[in-house]
DNA sequence: ACTGTAGGCCAACACGTGTTGACAATCAAC
DNA sequence: GTTGATTGTCAACACGTGTTGGCCTACAGT
């Protein structure tokens, strides 16, 4: 008894994480989480059933957009791109569902969750406009999810090299059109 | 010999695209290529010599950007969404790319090529400023491959259901900013 | 000191993978 | 009709995978 049952649950979690941001659900084995984590791959199943549960919870998180409640009308653009960025470099969450929602339906299916039952509803409340609102959600997901791709995925050079101020004032004009075009 | 060698070369490569752009390269095994082909499996590695070097020619091609030459520059962002989006349609290519670019660096690598090495020279041409051409098309990059993932691997609803034109009217200003902001 | 319980490790399984080599079938040339 | 080359088939290889069960090992309660 080294450790409690929790301790290393989530030190097995952390390590997942890791692997799946880098090397997306097939190429994330089981026997390299486990080395990462440095543990038995056999603790790895003990504490969560089968690779699918691992990265079903490995995949479990919330974008916040709570905390955009009360920003003014006009900045809500770049203030939007300014949360994802945050977002993409917080955890490995983000990273997670792209490299494998290519793959794995089921982390498909959890990142259409994510942004149509997070974001829209959010946008819905901002804009006071809920008919509009999945669509709006859906525009800037696939622009903010583009940006992702590009620094994070395939890094592409300018884009890497850019600062978040610059990448703000490039997006940020982008999103606040998808969210208030006609 | 049922066949000319030519002939089941490009019968295998075909397959191979359907496959890689269903599966990633991954999951999409020599063994399911070669069965989609009606063809055993020994001969894909006699033609093509590996599963590397089969993904390299599947994933070849070109995203004719000289079709653009000459468009007026008010219409430029409009004309690049829809060149973009028939691409998309045309053939597997893109989404080989973009399935595959996720977890193979190779992949990733001929996707930063194609974009840096076809698009930024074109909008160099089409601007007339070289200097800044590298992180428009990036951009233009950036949004045009999160479109795409939104509506071909992930299939966001909203995003799968809107018309050719609905996508130009969202994203034509969008590309056509990227091309010309100060 | 003894026992029960819970964490940790090892060895093995059944399976699917990319890849290889030897062998059969089919055609062209002479 | 025989030879030579080219297309296709079969079976097997070495390896890595997810997953399983049995076996230690360390602690807590008595």
């Amino acid at each position: 008894m080294r450790r409690t049952s929790a301790e290393t649950k989530s030190i097995i979690l952390s390590a997942a994480r890791e692997r799946f941001a880098a090397d997306g659900y097939e190429r994330a084995t089981i026997r390299s989480i486990a080395a990462d984590a440095k543990i038995d791959p056999a603790m790895v199943m003990r504490y969560f059933g089968s690779k699918e549960k691992l990265f079903a919870a490995a995949a479990e998180f919330d974008l916040r957009f709570d905390a955009l409640a009360d920003v003014p009308r006009e900045q809500l653009g770049a203030a939007f791109v300014r949360h994802f960025l945050r977002q993409w470099e917080a955890g490995e969450a983000l990273q997670v569902l792209l490299r494998t929602g290519i793959t794995n339906d089921g982390a498909a299916e959890r990142m259409r969750e994510i942004f149509a039952g997070q974001l829209a509803p959010r946008i819905a409340a901002l804009t006071g406009d809920p008919a509009s609102a999945p669509v709006r959600a859906a525009m800037i997901s696939a622009q903010m999810l583009g940006i992702g791709l590009a620094r994070y995925i395939l890094q592409f050079p300018p884009v890497v090299g850019m600062s978040e101020d610059e990448l703000v004032s490039w997006l940020g004009p982008t999103i606040q059109r998808y969210l208030t075009a006609d």
